[in-house]
Formats: structure tokens, C-alpha cells, sequence
RNA sequence: GCCCGGGUGGUGGAAUUGGUAUACACGCGCGACUUAAAAUCGCGUCCCUCUGGGAUGCGGGUUCGAUUCCCGCCCCGGGCACCA
């Protein structure tokens, strides 16, 4: 007998289904029904596939392969999402163009994924640096800023001084640059940005319709951020002004004592310029000054203990619109320009923040002591809601009297009180519960209800070279126009220098400012920055069902077919940026017409990442990186798929320990001599037992749980070998294995079925045996399942004492007389009588003495 | 501080509409085969004071019965962090 080799059966038959093109579909076969699996699409970087990858594919090849068997059209494309600052990088340092490195690269990753047998159809596959692509990133730009959903405006946007390119708020980690780690800083430039939260609330509401883990469906919320509350309006005393404020707790609005400007507030700069307002002023230094230093700092704030600072600005004062009272308006960088108005209320007896404002900023200054400051218009409902408010302080045998003192002093304006409570000091309003006092109190404020998120509009200006160019051109006189579809694509320029320099590099290039310039005439200059990457991946899913497509992005018969996605599968690294950005895309694209679905994904699941032995992250700097093709040419392709599958659950991350795959390994091998030996009559065990089988691993690949799946089949091939199994039982165990192992069921199939076949129904030559992959997956016969003696464990009164042999089909009566005539239960029912006696069907019976 | 996960043998993990905890695999130990080793095969492998008792991070609760449900903690991982 020949000993499983895999080297050559791999290599075999991947050069088989290439020649066979097995990976070929009908995209307009509508006969059957479709399924639409996808991956994540890497980055094809110089490192090549990692075993995170590896765990991702194999798990939708599984799943595509079983589907298809299950009779699906099934659509499992794959691609390459090629822009990006690695290549650029890799550019500035050899001098190698980034188009050229991107080529090689996807070339690797290619050849990686045939050889670990995954079954894309590379000829439909997508590569978003190609113009043929990037033409309908910069086509959809364009449907977005025809329709109001793309602006232009210069703000402070987040900036990696190494990278030399602003970044959107997802990309900035614990404010260092997600790419390089280097600390970022605010820079005012102008940018393109995207109107992400126009959506904002459909981005959160519409995740009900999805079938993602609850973990991701929460982060995303969060991250979205929304809060509610009330725009209420401050007039300024002897001005034509008034400041607008976002409150969540317009119930406190009784209790507002200060006003708090963000420095980058458009009111302050307003006032500080004119020359009335100016003179109003009475300590102008004092504020121009603060306002520098806040500018100057940004970034060192955040390291440096978070004191709050601020200052007032004398000489003007703001009118509380409920009791007309006169307050002072503050500058201070504890109020963020970019969130809200940009502007508060300041109720210090019921936000932490402005409490601490007030004792240390207030007090520090010349005025009145702080109590004055601090005006109760809230009280709690009970001792019993404060004590649970202030869960955090200790109280012993005295609590009662401590929470009385503790009461007094927020009654005094000495501390805070955040609860929700009864309302006091508040004209009309008292004895309102606050909860109910919000909409009222923003009623008679002329305010209105509100709604504010954390989310913001998604700046996607990039001051790099290795991107898509924005589609735009600027008059000589500087106004934006839109770079009419006919010259679509609108060409990356390769006449560039790499260097980053802090402006573009397509800045360096003369055949694109030549191009502009004969195109749209004298003095026309293009936009010289490109897009964000994630532009380019927001909707590259919707691309595969027609990617060749010349003259739509996608024809609409194909998209009425196969979108939207069914089943997603990629890391959770992704909830934030490209989930976001890719269920952006499709709203606004089905608002402007589209498309007709609002959600990209259907479903989505997570892979795990896969850690080294002692569980730290695989990186190329701790060298514990573990290549995938040395594991492919040791173990085989089938092995390292299976491996990876049955270590964890797919969501869990791997603790990749190189010698566990020798089981898998050893598995495979008792396959083949299976395979190899002289087949009989299967016994009734293994009948039995493929049954149960051949339920189990389509429940588990449904469920996307292949972990138990592995084992179900491992488990079955140790009873074979203590066993006997006829070849069509084996030929039915092999069908189900081979959307795992794909080569080596293959090899076996045909083997079986070609040149030792002794099937005298079957008279087809070898060359005419159909792949095993495009076999039907078998189906299961629940008689057959079914088992005709059950054990039962016997409790006493919650112990286990026996275990009893029943036949299938005995009345319970019969069981429970079965059992109360067992000698062992006699023995530890110790003569007494039962109570009580629960029996749940062929599993457990438990008596009460 | 807030939000989201998670804690089961030496290791990865299995089992949840509450029903025989530790499947499957790695590792380890013993044995067979071998001149020997590797490979392979067989047996064993949660702990203990072992006719029994105790274990699913800790402490309570509900129940005939809890890894699973409830309450209160501890620890680990990830994310967010002056968001008014």
C-alpha cells in the first residue's frame, strides 16, 4: 500500500481543477438559488499570507464548497485591496514603483491560496489599484457629490507628522497613528469628507435587520456614540449674539451658573475681531493669550493630568432664558470644539466636569467663593437613591446620619449630585420629577429635542501618492468642479518622486498637471491629494458579481441576483472602520438610487486572531511570525487547513502550538489506509454511527462550527478502524469530508470509483468520473439515527447512583419500575419510599426519597 | 471611570430551550513491535484521605438536578475615554 503523500496528490490535483477551471460559476445561471460568501480581501503586503488569513479562507472554503454541494449557485470571490501606505513606503525606501511591487505581491498571495487549495476564480478577482476598478471608486465619488453627500471644508483634521497625511478618527489609536504609532497632531487643512453622519441613526437602528455578533452590533453603537438631549439658546447681554448649547440634562438648566466656550469657537473669534466687542472686552490679553496656549498644546493636554484650565471672558455675560439671570461666559479646552455646539451650559451641582471647573479654575480666580457657583436644582428622590448614587463611599453604622450629611451638602451647593431626583430651586418646576421635567423645561426655554453622536464626518483627503485620486479639478479662480464620467478614470500619474513632504506628491507630477491643463484649460490645477483606502473597500463586495463590467459598476440584473452578501467572514478588527464604511456606502448609495438594500451583510462572523505558543500577536519585529507555506509543504494543505479549523472556535483567537497538527495529520492518514484497504459490509456500529455523522458536520458547518465538526468526523474514523465499513458508506463519509480536505477526498474518490472500481452499474472510464466536489452532500436516514438501547443514569436525590440499560420505546412507567428494581438504587433508597420521580426521555431519571 | 468579551484537566478545547462535566486532539506514562531509535498499535491519564467524596474563577440563591438561570465579588483580554 502507498502511504499518504500529499505533496503529490496536492499538487495533482490543484494543477487538475485549474486545467478543469472547477472554479468557474455562471453568474446568470438563474436556476438555482444563490449564496453570495465573502472574505475579507488582504492587503497583498511583502510578508505574504499569515496563518490569521489562512483560518478566514479555509473557513469560507468549507463553507462555500459545502453549500455548493448542498445545490446553491455559490458566488466566493476573492481580491486584493492594493492601495495603501505599505507599498508607498516600500516605494520611498528602493525606489521601486508601487504599481510594480503591488503586481509581485498579489502574484504571492495568489499562488499561496491555490496551494492551500482554496477555490477562487482569480480571473474575476478584484484589485482596487487597477484603473479599471478605481474608475468606479472615483464614478461613485462623483454620484455622491453630485447628491450632496461629499464637502469640501478646512478644519482641524488628525495628523501623522511621519506618515505626512491627515487620517480619519478611526485610524488615531490612543492618539498615535494606527499605522506607525507615532503621536498624532491636530493640523488645519483643507479635506474632502464624506457625510457619514447623515446615517447616523440608520447606521445604529438598521443593525436589528443583521446577523452579526451582539458584541459587534454594540461596539459599532457605541462608537456612533448618539445621545440625547435638548439645543437650548443663551442670549448675550447688549449684543445681537446668542449661544447655542447641546444638553443632555435640560432638566439642570435652573441650575446653569456659567457658560463654557470652546476656544475654537466661531463666537469667540467673532468677538475677539471686532473692534465694539472688543473694547467690551476688559481682559483681552488674558484671553487671546489662553487661546494661543490651548492651540499650542493639543496634544500634551491629553498626557498631562487633565487639570482644567479656562478663563472668563470679562465684560460680556450670558442670559439664562429660564429666570433671566445674568451669568459669566468661560473659555476653556474642557469643552471640545467638535462635539455639539461646541458650547455648554455649566450646571456644577450636576456634572462631575463642571464641578471640578468651578473649584479649580473659578476659585483659583478672583471671585466669589464657590458655593455661589453651585446652585441645586435637583434632589434625590430618596436616601435610598443617593446611597446607590454614592455606592463608591463606605458608610458603616452611622450611613443613615452620613447620607443625611452628604444630602445637606449637596443641598448647600458643597457637592454634586448626577442621579435623576425631584426638582427644587426651579420655579415653576418644583417637585417635578427631573425625568419629566426635561421636556418641559426645554419647552419653556424655547429649546428644542436633540440629538448628538460621537461619530463624525469621515475625512477621506489623504496626502499621499498610493491611492485613488480624487475626481476633482479647480478653476483658476479655485472652485471645485467634478471631473466629468468620460474621463473616468482619472489616472494615478507615474511621473512622481515617493518622498513625502507634507503636501501631495501628485503635486511633483507634470504629465497630470499637462493633462488638466489641455483638458480643461489655462490655469486648471488638479486636486492633488487621494482617497483613504477604506474608500476603496467600502464597496468592493458590490463589484465581484460583475467584475468586468465596463459600463456600470455593477449591471443590475446581477445585483437583483446576488447582492446583498449572505455570509461575511473576517476579523473583528474590522467593526469600526471598514464595517461602518461599507454599511455607509450602501445606505447612501440606495438613497441616491443605487441600489435597493440598505444593509451590505447579511450576516457576519468573526475569525480569531492566531497568537504564537506563548499568545502574543505574530509580528515580523518579535519574529515569531509562522509562515504557512513551510506548514503546506510539511503537513499538506488539507492537514493545515483542518488544523486551523479544529484548534478553537472560529471566533476564538488560536494559541498556535506547532505540534498539534500532527493529529490532524495522523487523522488524515487513517483516511487513506481506510481508503486503501479491502472493503466489506459496513457493521450496524458504523451504520449507525455515519448517520449520526453525516447530521452532525451539516449542522456544524451551518452553524460555522468546525472545531466539533473535525472531531465528529475523527470520531467516526476510530470506530471505522475498530470496525468494518463498505465503500459506499466510506464514499459517503469521504463526501462529507471533502469540502475540508479537499485533495485528499479527491485522490481517494477516484481511486475508489476509477481504476479499482468493481461497481458493475458503474461502467465509466477514470476520465470520466466527476469530481467528488460536484457530488450532492449526503443526506442522513433518522431511523437509521435512531438507537435501540438508551442508558439512563439513575439520581437519588441529586446523586448519581446507577446507570440502567432500557430499550428504545418503553413507557416511562416501565422505566421507572426498571430502575426502582435496580439492587443499586434499592441500596441507596435505604428502604424508604420515593417522593417525587422526574424522568426526561432516554437521558435521566431522578427520584426524591 | 465607562462599554464589550472571557475564566472548564498539564495544554487547545467539548457539553447550555437546566439533564450522566471533561468528547475530540496534543502532551505525558506504561506496554507491544525493533539490535536500537523513529513511526505505528494497545492501555492509562481531573483531584483526594478512594465501598466513598470533591472539582467548571470565588461566595450565595432558585431547582429533584446548575458549567448553563439569578444576586454579589475576584481575575484576565479588548475597546473608548473631558462627548456636556
Amino acid at each position: 500500500m502507498k502511504k499518504y503523500d500529499h505533496k503529490k496528490i496536492e499538487k495533482k490535483w490543484q494543477e487538475r481543477w485549474e486545467k478543469d477551471k472547477v472554479s468557474k460559476i455562471d453568474k446568470d445561471d438563474r436556476t438555482k438559488e444563490k449564496y453570495y460568501i465573502l472574505d475579507m480581501f488582504p492587503y497583498p503586503s511583502g510578508e505574504g499570507l499569515h496563518l490569521g488569513h489562512t483560518e478566514s479562507y479555509a473557513a469560507s472554503d468549507v463553507f462555500y464548497r459545502y453549500k455548493k454541494m448542498r445545490g446553491y449557485n455559490v458566488l466566493h470571490p476573492q481580491g486584493f485591496d492594493s492601495f495603501g501606505l505599505p507599498t508607498e513606503n516600500y516605494a520611498i525606501k528602493t525606489g521601486i514603483p508601487p504599481v510594480k511591487t503591488t503586481k509581485k505581491n498579489i502574484e504571492t498571495y495568489t499562488k499561496q491560496m491555490k496551494s492551500l487549495g482554496l477555490n477562487y476564480d482569480f480571473d474575476e478577482k478584484i484589485d482596487t489599484s487597477e484603473p479599471e476598478y478605481y474608475k468606479w471608486t472615483q464614478w461613485l465619488f462623483g454620484e455622491f457629490y453630485k447628491n450632496g453627500l461629499v464637502y469640501k471644508k478646512t478644519s482641524p483634521i488628525n495628523w501623522c507628522p511621519s506618515c505626512q497625511t491627515g487620517i480619519a478618527n478611526e485610524q488615531v489609536l490612543g492618539g498615535e497613528c494606527e499605522r506607525c504609532g507615532t503621536e498624532i497632531i491636530q493640523k488645519e487643512i483643507p479635506g474632502w469628507f464624506f457625510k457619514i453622519t447623515d446615517f447616523a441613526d440608520d447606521l445604529i437602528n438598521d443593525l436589528d435587520k443583521v446577523d452579526w455578533p451582539e458584541h459587534t452590533k454594540k461596539n459599532q453603537i457605541n462608537w456612533i456614540g448618539k445621545s440625547e438631549g435638548a439645543l437650548i439658546k443663551f442670549p448675550i447681554k447688549d449684543l445681537e449674539k446668542e449661544i447655542s448649547v447641546f444638553t443632555t440634562r435640560p432638566d439642570t438648566l435652573f441650575g446653569a451658573t456659567y457658560m463654557v466656550l470652546a476656544p475654537e469657537h466661531p463666537l469667540v473669534a467673532s468677538l475677539l475681531k471686532t473692534i465694539n466687542h472688543k473694547s467690551q472686552i476688559t481682559n483681552i490679553e488674558e484671553v487671546e493669550k489662553y487661546i494661543k496656549e490651548t492651540q499650542k498644546k493639543t496634544e500634551m493636554e491629553r498626557i498631562e493630568g487633565k487639570k482644567k484650565t479656562g478663563v472668563e471672558i470679562k465684560g460680556i455675560k450670558a442670559i439664562n432664558p429660564v429666570n433671566k439671570e445674568e451669568i459669566p461666559i468661560f473659555i476653556a479646552d474642557y469643552v471640545l470644539g467638535g462635539y455639539g455646539t461646541g458650547a455648554i451650559m455649566a450646571v456644577p451641582a450636576h456634572d462631575e466636569r463642571d464641578f471640578e471647573f468651578t473649584q479649580t479654575v473659578i476659585t483659583s480666580e478672583t471671585r466669589e467663593p464657590s458655593e455661589n457657583f453651585i446652585k441645586n436644582v435637583i434632589k434625590p428622590n430618596s436616601l435610598n437613591d443617593l446611597k446607590k448614587y454614592l455606592e463608591f463611599l463606605e458608610y458603616g453604622e452611622t450611613e443613615k446620619e452620613k447620607l443625611n450629611e452628604y444630602l445637606m451638602l449637596v443641598l448647600a451647593g458643597k457637592r454634586l449630585y448626577t442621579g435623576n431626583g425631584i426638582m427644587v430651586n426651579s420655579g415653576k418646576f418644583d417637585g417635578m420629577a427631573s425625568e419629566e421635567a426635561k421636556q418641559k423645561i426645554t419647552e419653556f426655554a424655547g429649546g428644542k429635542s436633540s440629538s448628538n453622536y460621537r461619530l463624525r464626518d469621515w475625512s477621506i483627503s489623504r496626502q499621499r501618492y498610493w491611492g485613488c485620486p480624487i475626481p476633482i479639478v479647480y478653476s483658476p479662480d479655485g472652485e471645485a468642479n467634478l471631473i466629468p464620467e468620460k474621463y473616468l478614470p482619472w489616472k494615478l500619474p507615474e511621473d512622481v518622486g515617493f518622498k513625502p513632504t507634507g503636501i501631495s506628491p501628485l503635486a511633483d507630477s507634470k504629465e497630470l498637471k499637462e493633462r488638466t491643463e489641455k483638458i480643461f484649460g489655462k490655469g486648471w490645477v488638479p486636486e492633488y491629494d487621494t482617497m483613504d483606502t477604506f474608500v476603496d473597500s467600502s464597496w468592493y463586495f458590490l463589484r465581484y458579481p460583475d467584475a468586468h463590467n465596463l459600463k456600470e459598476f455593477c449591471s443590475k440584473a446581477r445585483q437583483k441576483y446576488w447582492l446583498p452578501v449572505d455570509l461575511y467572514i473576517g476579523g473583528a478588527e474590522h467593526t469600526y472602520m471598514h464595517l461602518l464604511f461599507a454599511r455607509f456606502f450602501v445606505k447612501a448609495m440606495k438613497k441616491i438610487g443605487l441600489l435597493d438594500f440598505g444593509e451590505p451583510f447579511l450576516k457576519l462572523r468573526h475569525q480569531g486572531m492566531v497568537l504564537d505558543a506563548r499568545g502574543r500577536k505574530m509580528s515580523k519585529s518579535k519574529g515569531n511570525v509562522i509562515n504557512p507555506d513551510k506548514l503546506v509543504e510539511k503537513f499538506g494543505a488539507d492537514a493545515v487547513r483542518i488544523q486551523i479549523l479544529f484548534a478553537a472556535p472560529l471566533a476564538d483567537d488560536i494559541v498556535w502550538n506547532k505540534d498539534n497538527i500532527v493529529g490532524v495529520y495522523r487523522f488524515l492518514e487513517k483516511v487513506w489506509e481506510i481508503g486503501a484497504a479491502e472493503k466489506n459490509e459496513s457493521s450496524a456500529a458504523v451504520k449507525n454511527i455515519l448517520q449520526k455523522t453525516i447530521k452532525k458536520v451539516g449542522q456544524d458547518i451551518e452553524n460555522l462550527k468546525y472545531n466539533t465538526a473535525v472531531s465528529e468526523m475523527m470520531k467516526f474514523i476510530n470506530a471505522v478502524k475498530k470496525s468494518k465499513i463498505s465503500r459506499a458508506d466510506f464514499e459517503m463519509f469521504l463526501k462529507i469530508l471533502a469540502p475540508f480536505a479537499p485533495h485528499l477526498t479527491e485522490e481517494i474518490w477516484y481511486s475508489l470509483r476509477g481504476t479499482r472500481t468493481t461497481n458493475a452499474d458503474d461502467t465509466r472510464t477514470n476520465a470520466e468520473i466527476e469530481s467528488i466536489h460536484l457530488e450532492k452532500w449526503p443526506d442522513y436516514d433518522e431511523k437509521l439515527i435512531k438507537d435501540k438501547t438508551h442508558t439512563i443514569a439513575v439520581q437519588i436525590n441529586g446523586k448519581i447512583r446507577a446507570e440502567i440499560e432500557i430499550e428504545d420505546g418503553l413507557s416511562d412507567e416501565e422505566v421507572k419500575e426498571m430502575a426502582l428494581s435496580d439492587k443499586r438504587v434499592q441500596k441507596w433508597m435505604d428502604g424508604k419510599s420515593s417522593k417525587k420521580i422526574i424522568y426526561v426521555k432516554n437521558k435521566i431519571l431522578s427520584i426524591v426519597v
